[in-house]
DNA sequence: TAGTATTTACGAATTAATTCGTACTATATA
DNA sequence: TATATAGTACGAATTAATTCGTAAATACTA
C-alpha cells in the first residue's frame, strides 16, 4: 500500500512551493521573477532547485514546450500540515496547544479574526460532543 | 543600544535547548543520555554541539568544576517566538491565522483546552477594546 | 601507585542545501 | 542566414550542520 511519502521540502524549496501553489502552474522565469522580489537569486539557481524538486517530486513539469512549466505535486494543506507537526514536536516539544496561544498571544488579531476562531472552536466543540461524550480529553 | 540578538537555532541545538528547558542546568553527560533516548548519538556529537553553542552564546556554562556543566542563554518563551515568526512566513506565507486554523482543526482538542483559548480570545478582545476601539484590523 | 574510566578540546570527514558558471540547444530577429 | 537572446543540463564550489575519532588531562579504583 506505498503510502505517497511527501519528503520535507527545504527552506528553498517552500519558498518555490509558496509560489506555485499561490500562481498555479509557471515558467522558471516566473518562479525566478517572484523570488528575486524577496531576495537575490540567480536564474540558474532557480532552475536548479526546480529540477531537484522535479527528481524529488515535489513538482511536476511540463516539457512539451521548450519553456517549461512547473507545478506543484504536493497539496498546500497537506505540506504544511506535515510541517507543522515536525515544527510542533521539535520547537514545542509537541504541545500545539502552546503553539496556538504563543501565536495568538503574540501578535494583533483583530476582531474578525477572533470571531473565525471561536466559529471554529464551537465546531470542534460539538465534533467533541457528538462522537464521544465522555472523550473530553486530548491524547 | 545594541540590542541581543539570538541566533535561530538549528534542529539539533533545538534539541538540546529541550533538554536545559525542561531540566535546567545539566553535564554533557545527562543531556547525552536524554538525546540518546530519542536517536542514536554519540557522546562527542553532543560535547560538540554544546560548545558551538556556548560559542553562540546559546547556552552557558559553568567550568568550575572538571565536569562542566551547561544552561540555557536563551528564553523559551521567547525563542519559540522567533522560531514561529520565521515558521509563519516560510511556511504559511506569513498568516498567522491559517496556522492557528490549521492547527486547532488538524488535531483533537479538549474541553479544557478549547476553553483555555477561549479565556485568551476574551483577554485579546478586550485589549483590543481598551486600547484602540477603532483599530480592528490587523496590518 | 598503576591502570582504568571519564571528560574536554579539537581537527576533520561527511552530508545536505544552496549557489552559480559554462556548455549546449533552440528560438527569435535584424 | 547570421547574430543575439532565452532556455536547459549539469558539474562543481561553497557553506552550514552534523558526526565522530583521537589526544590530552583529570579523577577514580584496585
Amino acid at each position: 500500500m506505498t503510502k505517497k511519502m511527501i519528503p520535507k521540502p527545504t527552506e528553498s524549496e517552500l519558498e518555490i512551493l509558496q509560489v506555485l501553489w499561490q500562481h498555479g502552474p509557471s515558467t522558471v522565469r516566473f518562479v525566478n521573477d517572484e523570488l528575486s522580489q524577496r531576495r537575490e537569486i540567480g536564474y540558474t539557481t532557480t532552475l536548479k532547485l526546480l529540477q531537484l524538486m522535479l527528481e524529488k517530486v515535489l513538482v511536476l513539469r511540463d516539457d512539451d514546450t521548450r519553456t517549461h512549466v512547473y507545478r506543484a505535486a504536493v497539496r498546500e494543506e497537506e505540506t504544511q500540515g506535515l510541517l507543522l507537526d515536525k515544527f510542533v514536536d521539535s520547537a514545542f516539544g509537541g504541545s500545539a496547544m502552546k503553539l496556538v496561544m504563543q501565536a495568538l498571544g503574540n501578535r494583533r488579531t483583530s476582531r474578525e479574526e477572533l470571531a473565525q476562531i471561536r466559529r471554529l472552536l464551537n465546531d470542534i466543540e460539538i465534533q467533541n460532543d457528538t462522537n464521544s461524550p465522555a472523550n473530553d480529553a486530548a491524547q
